[in-house]
DNA sequence: CAAGGTCCAATTGTCGACAATTTGACCTTG
DNA sequence: CAAGGTCAAATTGTCGACAATTGGACCTTG
C-alpha cells in the first residue's frame, strides 16, 4: 500500500557514506514539516508562525527557523523580511512551470540514464513497472498509487542518470513541489494505461542504450501530461 | 569594463514590486559572503568557523548562520551536522554536470522565450551582442569579459522566457556556480568567435518565434563548450 | 465618511550564553 | 611502534531574552 518509501531512501543515501547519522532536533522538525507542507496538513499560501510551532515542537526559535530556511530551500516556503515564511501558493500556472522544467531535466536524465544504468538498476525498475502492473489490474481506478508509482519511476531513472547535480535539483526539491501538487489538486490521471505503456517503452529506450530516444519518449511523456492539465483547465 | 551587473538587477527583481527594499543584515553578508566564495576570495572546500566569521562581519553567529543556510540553497555551501559548513569543492565533473543540466534548461528557456519574448527584450538582446561585439574586436583575447558577456547573454534570454522557477534555478541558483567556476578554473574559451556567431543564430530563431529551432541551437551551444572543457581535461 | 496619524501588541531580527558533539593531543597498552 | 582510550579545547546545536519592525485598533481631522 505505502508506495513511497521515497523520503526514506534520499535520506539514507545522504547520510550511509558516514559512519553516524547524526540526526538533529532541526533535522527531524524540517523532515516532519515537509511531509506537513506536502500532503496539505498546513495549507497552501498559510503564514506561519514561528512562536506558534516553535511552542508545538517544544523547541526554540532558533532551532525552528533553522528547519524553515532549509524548506525555503527546497522551494516549499518563502520568506520576506520582517514578514515572515508562507507555504507557498499553488496554481496551475506554476504547476505548468514545473511541467516545463521537469520536460527538460528529467528528459537528460533519460538520457543520461542510458549510458550510465547498471544492469540491477534496470532490473529494478521493470520490476517496479512489474508491481504497478499488477496493482493496476488488480485495483483499476487507484489513481493515488498510481501516482504515487509513477513519480517513484521517475525518481529511480533520475537517480540512474548518476548526475548528482540533476538528482539534487529534481530528487531533493522539485520532486516534493510535485508530491505537494499531486496531494492537494489531487489529479487522478485518466492516462493510466497509455502512462504505463510509455514507462515501458522508456526502460526499452534505456536498455538498449539509445540515449536520443530515450529522452524523446520521457519529454513526451511529461508533455503529455502537461497538456492534459492545460486541456483540464480550459474546461474550468 | 565592469560588465556583471547581474546581481544587482537580480537584487533589484526581486524587491522592486514591494515598496519598502528592507535589507536585513543577513542579507548583507549573504551577498557579501556569495561574492567572496565565487571570486574566490574564500577558499574552495575550505572549512568556514562561525565563531571566526561573526567577529570578522561584527554579528552573532545567529544572523551568521542565518547567511550561511542561504548559501547552503544556492548550492555554494555544503553542511554536515555537527561539523559545519564547507565551501562546495570544484571539479571537472561537476563543471561537466553543469554544462548537462545547462543544455537541458537553457534549453528549454530557449524553446520559451521564442514565444514568450517582447520585441523591446529583443532589442535589448541584439544591442548586447553589438557592445559584446565591439569590446570583442577592439581587444581580442580579453577572455574575462568575453565569459562574462556570455553569461549576461544566457542571463537574459532566461529572463525572457517567463518561467519563473526556471528563473530561479537558473539565475539565482546555477549562475553563482557558473560564475565561480570561470573565477576559478579561468576558462579562457578558444570558442569566442564561435560563440558570437553561435548567439546570433539564437537570437534569430527566438525572434522568429521558431522554439524549436532556438532550443536546439542553444543545447548544441552549451553542448559544444561541454565537449571544449572534456576535450581539455583528457589533454591534461 | 474617508484619509491619515498614533499608539500598542505581536512578530521577526539579533544577540550572548549554555549544552552537546567533534577534534586532536596525549597517554596507555599490547 | 601501532592501536586504542582519555581528556580538554574548540566548534556546532540549542536556548531564552532583547531590539527592531510590522500590523491593526483607535483616534483625529478634513
Amino acid at each position: 500500500m505505502a508506495i513511497s518509501f521515497i523520503i526514506v531512501d534520499n535520506q539514507k543515501l545522504q547520510t550511509s557514506n558516514n559512519t553516524a547519522p547524526s540526526i538533529t532536533r532541526a533535522d527531524t522538525v524540517f523532515i516532519d514539516l515537509r511531509q506537513r507542507i506536502v500532503e496539505g496538513n498546513i495549507l497552501t499560501g498559510s503564514k506561519l508562525s514561528e512562536p506558534e510551532l516553535a511552542k508545538h515542537y517544544e523547541i526554540s526559535r532558533s532551532t525552528l527557523r533553522d528547519a524553515l530556511s532549509r524548506l525555503e530551500g527546497c522551494g516549499l516556503l518563502e520568506r520576506k523580511a520582517n514578514i515572515g515564511y508562507r507555504v507557498v501558493t499553488l496554481s496551475t500556472e506554476k504547476l505548468l512551470e514545473i511541467f516545463r522544467v521537469r520536460e527538460s531535466l528529467e528528459g537528460m536524465a533519460c538520457r543520461l540514464a542510458a549510458q550510465n544504468i547498471t544492469p540491477k538498476q534496470i532490473e529494478d525498475l521493470k520490476h517496479l513497472l512489474d508491481v504497478h502492473n499488477q496493482h493496476e489490474s488488480l485495483q483499476q481506478g487507484q489513481a493515488y498509487i498510481q501516482e504515487e508509482g509513477d513519480l517513484d519511476f521517475h525518481f529511480r531513472i533520475v537517480m540512474s542518470s548518476g548526475n548528482q547535480l540533476l538528482i539534487r535539483l529534481l530528487c531533493e526539491e522539485l520532486y516534493y513541489l510535485v508530491r505537494m501538487y499531486r496531494y492537494q489538486f489531487g489529479m487522478a490521471s485518466p492516462r493510466a494505461k497509455k502512462a504505463f505503456s510509455e514507462h515501458h517503452h522508456i526502460i526499452q529506450a534505456i536498455e538498449d542504450q539509445d540515449g536520443e530516444l530515450a529522452e524523446i519518449l520521457m519529454r513526451r511523456h511529461i508533455s503529455a501530461s502537461r497538456k492534459n492539465v492545460e486541456k483540464r483547465m480550459k474546461t474550468l
